[in-house]
Formats: structure tokens, C-alpha cells, sequence
DNA sequence: GATGAATGAGGCTTCATTCAT
DNA sequence: CATGAATGAAGCCTCATTCAT
């Protein structure tokens, strides 16, 4: 699977060769063939195996008395560590250019990995409104906005990133100062 | 170009069949290679005649007393009518997906639509700053803050459309929102 | 077509190989699925398409006065000229040899040859009882008996001809002097 | 041996995978190679073991006294009871099905089961014209008519079963009728 | 003996590309 | 210019056979 995703990340789905696959990973082509039943389903368990683990950590409730900047800062970090700077970027970004073409990806995705995080985020947001920390509640209604950043910065870097490369860091640190006034003490 | 978009919108680049691109085009399968040299220049050809339209309006000055957040209020809505809400959603969609496998094309849009659209971003940043409507310049680092949702209108709903539409106009408001402070007058 | 029959027939269904039958007929592999949308599809058309000719002798009236033994004498000259002595013959082997595993096919066949076979037969019976040609009306419930020898024949050939040839024409016309009694002048 | 047989008669050899057979036969797939070199040995191993019983009744001479028809009727019984009706008609069916493709089995059925058969239907037929049973000795010279309807028989059912099953029992009597004469009393 | 995971040759099928008309 | 039949390389998948355990 390891082998596979290399080749998928790598070359998309069409695009990659069972062949290469098994080259890589040191196999027969009829090894593959042991585990599942066809391409589409080897890119679809892929996908599915490695995308559940990513949405672990924002279901987790904060510490009662975190600032909820604080919250999110943590959780910024944690995508950029455990996401973006790994292997699994890779997976976010077969869902994005993949997704298109495998319906019941998109849909197993949404259930188990968007709706779970859109939760987390609006339960979020609700706390930090009921602490004050925020004034209104358009982010309530768009928890989407809290992760654009992210999102964005997947694409921008698969696309540009030799020209300009655009740090994540970066990008979710200035979305969270909009969102919550700038820091006074980084 | 045309047949071919819809078909390469619709399937993706690999799986789009010269074919059904004749069929729908109501030419015969030769004939495309009077115009172009295969099925990749095809493509490149498409997105790149079809991208450049895109980025025109961004470079038009702005009206010299109109405030900045007008003006990005009236290109957010250019871009809804003009892009989101046209079939050129569909190149943007197609840059995003086949682009990190066609590097000459990301190059040709990263220089003459995403520099452009960068420096126009920045452009008017300054001109907020100078005018007082933004307070820091964290914006001019990033200008890229001012369209993440653009870009994650088009993926989100290329993906999840089915389960929950998401409203590009609702969502570069709040945004808008954010950096400029929430509207009080609409 | 031909070059198909001509593998099928001499290795079976599953045993032939597109590329021999392309090779055969003179054109390349891919031309093949111009015309047939796949090997199955170019098994059924071509006994299909070869299938029906062969019945449409037996469902012309014969003439009135004929003696019905002649009848049958001619018929089974124009089996043996027509069928046995061509390739059509392969036709009729490749049916029994695979029509058990394509069921759609043995209905077909069923329906355009056998159905229409038996019809031509149970009148020739009846006619013959009529005629005082013969004395009971078993062969009208079991016109089947006319020819098995027919296909006896090109069983046994298909397995035994290099060790004992039978000839189809003696075999049946010893049915038809069981049936009609011995000739008196041949 | 037994499920493969029941592989074998119900996709055709080629078709037959050992998997399935293995599975079958509840044992894993290696084992079938320690009792059979392989596929083909397997198949025809299981034809000629389950052929030569077939052969063995028709050889005991009948009793002295019974009249030539009755030994032709029992005959016919047999065959109903122990071939048409039990799994060997499988055995049978494929020999005509696959015969064509594996020579070295269609000598062995010939010379072990059709050589025999034949042998002992010409003493049966020089017999019932010894006796005064049969005219003439037309017969004697294709015995194989004693036997079309039996194999016509298997054929008919392998193929269309479904639309108009054959009674074996009823066809062999009806010809045994042509040959001996109408029975007077069943 | 028995297992069953692994192999890889082989065959079907697709489709971008060509070219005679 | 346009056609579309023909090509054949390429890739997916199957399954008989092997062999370390």
C-alpha cells in the first residue's frame, strides 16, 4: 500500500502502472492481486486506510481552560506536522484531484472525514463565542473558513511549489489573527 | 475546444477519450489532429487559451475614491459570475487537478495568471494600508488569504457539492469580513 | 469471420486466441473490435450469423408427388453435401462442443434451427402417414429420430475419423431403411 | 477426482479453474499437484478412470435363451440408469465436448470403450440374425445405430434441456421398434 | 504430506495515432 | 480539409504452477 500510494501520489490514478506498483514494492503484479480485487479498489482502500487516522486528533475535547486560539494553534500545528510535512499530504491531495472521478470516495470521505471535522470545528467555535473570544457567529455558519489555509496550501504547493513555495504555518498563523484579533504575545 | 473541455472537465485528463471529444465535437477523430499535435497539446492548448481570459479583470485600476473593500466586493462577485458560474469553473477545476502532472502548463499558469492576480492582490492591499482601511501588512505577505476561498469554493464543491453546496459569495464575504472588519453598512 | 471459425473451430472457444485470428484473417488485433465488441460477442455472431443458412433448405415444400422416402433421401444428400462435406460442418461441432456453456447461444439456436428443424420433420412424418409411406406415428413424436445419425455422425467423426471414419450418407440412409423399410430399387 | 469432474462437466476444461476444484474439494491448491502433473493429467486421469466402468456391462455375454430384443432393452436400461442418469453422463458429455482438443484421450476412449462396445453390438446384432431376429445384416456393418439415440440423447439434453428435455428410454425404444419390429406385447 | 502465498507468462481489451481516400 | 478504418503498443487481470514452511 505504501508502494502504491508512492505511485498514485506521484503519477495519479490513471497514470499509474500496477506494474510499477509491484516494482516498487518489491512484488509480483499478481501479489497486488492477492489483496485487491482491482486498481480502483487498491487506490479506494488506499485512500480509505490512511484517511481515517487524520481526523483522529480534532475530536479529541481541549483542556477546559485553553484560550481557544490556542486550540486552534495547536491543531494548525498538529495538520502541518502530522499532515502536510508527511506522507499523507500526498493523500489529501489524491482526494482532491482524484475525488472527481471516484464518487464513492468523495462521499465515504465526506462522511468520515468532513463532517466530523466541520463538527469539531463548529463545536469549536461555539466555545469560543460562549468564552467571549469571539464576537459573532459567521464562522458558526462557515466553519469552512478555519481551514482554507490549509486546504489552499495543499493545492497552492502541488502546483507551485517551485516557484513560490507558500508556508502553511504561515498562512493558517494569519487566517487564526483575522479571525481572532492579532497576538499580542507570540 | 469546447467538446474537448467538457469531456476533460468531466473525466479528467487521462480518462477523457479523443473519441467522445470527436463525437461531441461532431467532427471526425482525425480532424483534431489537423489542429493539434496530440492529445496533450490538446489539453495544454485548451487550459491555456481558456485561462488567460480569466485574470483580465484583476488588473483594471480601480476607481481612484471607490473603498477598497468595494473593490474587492465587486471582484469577489466577478469572480461568482465570471468563473464559478461559467464553464471556466471547469479550468480552474482542471488546473487544479491535472496541473502537478503537467508542470509546463503550472508553470505557464503560475506566470501569466497567479503572479498577475498576486501582484494586482497586492496592489490593492497597499492601497488599503495606505488609505487606512487595513491596519498591518500581514496581508501583503500573503495576499493569498484574499482568495483562499475562491479556490476552496471550486474544490470543495467539486467534490462535495452532492452532500452540502457551499456558497463561494457567502463565503469570500465572511472573509472579506474579517480582514476589513464586519460591513455596517451592506 | 472465417478466420475466426476456422480457430474456433479448431481449438475451441476458449483455446483460440485473438491474435491468431487476426493473423490469420490479415489485420491487426485491434481491427477486430471494430466489428465485434468482444470475443464472445464475435463466437455468437459468427455461428449466428453461419447457423441460419444451413436450415432454410428443409422448410421448402417438397414437390406433391414425391414419395416421401425420397424426400428424406434428398434431404440427407443436401446434410451431407451442404453441411457435413463444408465447414459448416465445424458450425454444427462448435455448437455442441459450446453451446452447453453459452446458453444465450444453444437458445438461439434452439429457437432459429431446431425448432424450425423439427416443424419441417413432424410434417414430413405426417405426410408420409397420410400417404400410407408409414404404418405408426412414433417418428411424429419423435421426429428426432430422422436424424440422429446426422449428428451421430459428426460426433463421431469430430473424435474418431483417424480411427474409424463413418460416413454420414450410409448411416443415414440405413435409418431410412429402418424407417421406410428396406429400399427395393436403389 | 470428483470435483473436478464436477468442475470439469459444468464449465468445460478451459474454463475450469483449480481453484475451484480445490476449494471444492476442500483441500488447498499444492495438493491437487501432488496427485496430478498437471491440469491436463488431472483431466484426463479422471475421464479415463471414470470411462473404462461404463464399458464393463455390455461385455457379459446374455443368457442364452433371451430373446435378442430383451438384451437390447436391458442394455438401454442400463445405460438410463447407470450413465444418463448418474454422473457419468458427465463423463460422457465431456468426451464429446473436449474430446476434440485432447487426441491422446479421444485414442484411449476409442480403444478402450468404443472398440468394445462396438465388438459386442455386432455379437448381439450376428446373434438376433442367427436367430432368425433380424433380416439382414445391415446392421452388422454399423452397429453404431443401436446406439445413435443414446448418444444423440446426451447431446440433446447438454444443449436444450430447458426447452424440450428427451426421454432417452423413450428414444432408444422407438428405434429398437424400427430395428426388432413394433413390439406386440410390451 | 499438505498448505497457500507468490509468481509471471499470456490473453483480452483500449485508445492515441496514422494515413489512404 | 476532412474522414474514419486500421493499427499495435500498452496495461489490466487471470490462473496454472511453484515452493518455502
Amino acid at each position: 500500500m505504501a508502494a502504491a500510494l508512492d505511485e498514485f501520489a506521484s503519477r495519479g490514478y490513471a497514470a499509474t502502472r500496477l506494474d510499477d506498483v509491484a516494482k516498487r514494492a518489491g512484488v509480483a503484479k499478481g501479489t497486488i492481486y492477492l489483496h485487491f480485487a482491482d486498481k480502483e479498489t487498491l487506490f479506494q482502500e488506499i485512500v480509505r486506510a490512511m484517511v481515517v487516522p487524520i481526523v483522529m486528533n480534532i475530536e479529541a475535547p481541549p483542556p477546559g481552560d485553553m484560550p481557544t486560539r490556542q486550540v486552534f494553534d495547536h491543531l494548525a500545528r498538529l495538520f502541518v506536522s502530522e499532515v502536510f510535512g508527511t506522507r499523507r499530504r500526498a493523500i489529501v491531495r489524491l482526494m482532491l484531484t482524484e475525488g472527481p472521478r471516484f464518487p464513492a470516495l468523495a462521499e465515504f470521505y465526506y462522511r468520515e472525514v468532513i463532517e466530523r471535522v466541520l463538527a469539531g470545528l463548529r463545536a469549536l467555535v461555539a466555545r469560543a463565542v460562549a468564552r467571549g473570544e469571539l464576537r459573532d457567529d459567521t464562522l458558526a455558519r462557515l466553519p469552512q473558513l478555519m481551514v482554507t489555509p490549509l486546504i489552499f496550501s495543499v493545492v497552492w504547493n502541488s502546483l507551485f511549489e517551485r516557484f513560490a513555495p507558500l508556508d502553511p504555518a504561515a498562512l493558517i498563523k494569519a487566517q487564526l489573527d483575522l479571525v481572532f484579533g492579532k497576538e499580542t504575545q507570540p
